[in-house]
DNA sequence: GAAGTTCGGTCAACAATGTTGACTCCAGCT
DNA sequence: AGCTGGAGTCAACATTGTTGACCGAACTTC
């Protein structure tokens, strides 16, 4: 009955990733062991990319360590003694980051624009990681890396390029709105936004952006 | 008797699907309990609330059937027998209204303002709701409530508010500016946001929110 | 008034979860 | 050869949500 259910499983999420970490481990043990400290490294590998893509598919709490083990195609007790704990493993694998240079090399009367553009072209795995940060940021150190992230990914690249006595006010505002554009479209889940054609939401998200970042003086 | 009773439930409560489904289980025996036992209303009552408690407090992930139970001072099986499910009782307590008259009654060229004192006040019990909302939305039905507040909590009331034939648009995009704030503020837990002083905020984001709801022509 | 039904309550159990400990196995060093 | 240390396996633990069996009291029906 078990074994029914872990192929099912395995079946219907068939990742070329996952065959070949398979392979790695089960095909070839002796040219693994060979090396070093043998099949160690690999089986790490294949636990840490099975549970970045279960973590980013199905959260936090709805991916279980025995559904990483089955994916690594490995044992439950072996993904926590990898890393110590359920927790540690997500810490380890969820990580978001951009580049900034987009935001960098545009110039200041067009930064609205570009980080609207650069909000809504962002999708797959970006979107699977912030979903289960947000999600998972129940935990408190889930909330800690929540909060790093929104500071480094947002925050600073943005007062990094301002200036004047209210920059960090700026900048945190329009990181907010940021924040508040992706917690619409993905959290909330807003029909309406989601269905507007890019264009449009670029623009109008863009010149929204630009007015925080650098108000008219009306 | 019995309308004195009903009166009462419902006034403690304050949901019409609950009181409806209320009145469908204690049909008959409601008066004889309470003259009796004493327990069979006051025991889903007590399990309610102290639901609502430990999910705005703690989320959806970390409180358990059991503290439910214990602090409602009945056994885990009834929490069940009751409300049929952990996720059914989360749904049944966690509500999230505010009264939007304070939005209705600022004219129309002080709406933003309105707002984000509105939401800057927001605060105690709101912020729990949200965060259990936010946190737990990683279940579909959470995430289909979590979507139903957020459209008739924000954008529904600031629609209604505007006109034009991009009213809807720009509702939503405020609706997303609001939402922004709260994630900021309780998700993501900016400092920075957090330790500005309520003035400044209030005027700051009064100003955003009134150019996104009636842009300045420039 | 007696029998039956219904419903709240209690208890024990179930499967699934994260995690731990005991044990095996094997490479590399002394 | 013998020892050490680390990777892998297996069985167990406590905790989770949930279910089923039983109990007792009260309302309904005869």
């Amino acid at each position: 009955m078990t074994e029914l259910l872990e192929t099912r499983t395995q079946s219907a999420s068939g990742s070329c990733e996952r065959v070949n970490a398979q392979l790695r481990t089960a095909r070839t043990p002796i040219l693994a062991r060979m090396l070093q400290t043998g099949s160690s490294v690999s089986t790490r590998e294949s636990i840490h990319s099975a549970a970045a893509q279960l973590f980013r598919s199905r959260g936090y709490s709805r991916t279980t360590v025995r559904q990483i083990a089955a994916e690594a195609g490995t044992d439950p007790a072996l993904v926590i003694r990898h890393f110590k704990s359920k927790e540690l493993l997500f810490l380890e694998t969820m990580h978001l980051t951009l580049d900034d240079e987009p935001l960098l090399d545009v110039p200041l009367d067009r930064l609205g624009e570009g980080l609207a553009e650069l909000l809504l072209d962002l999708g797959g795995s970006a979107r699977g990681v912030f979903l289960a940060l947000v999600h998972g940021s129940n935990e408190p150190h889930i909330h800690d890396r929540l909060r790093d992230t929104h500071e480094h990914l947002f925050v600073e690249p943005l007062r990094r390029r301002l200036t004047g006595p209210d920059a960090d006010v700026r900048a945190r505002m329009a990181a907010a709105v940021a924040g508040g554009l992706l917690y619409a479209l993905w959290v909330a889940g807003d029909q309406g936004l989601l269905r507007m054609n890019r264009g449009e939401l670029v623009s109008r998200y863009g010149t929204l952006l630009q007015d925080v970042l650098a108000p008219r003086t009306s």
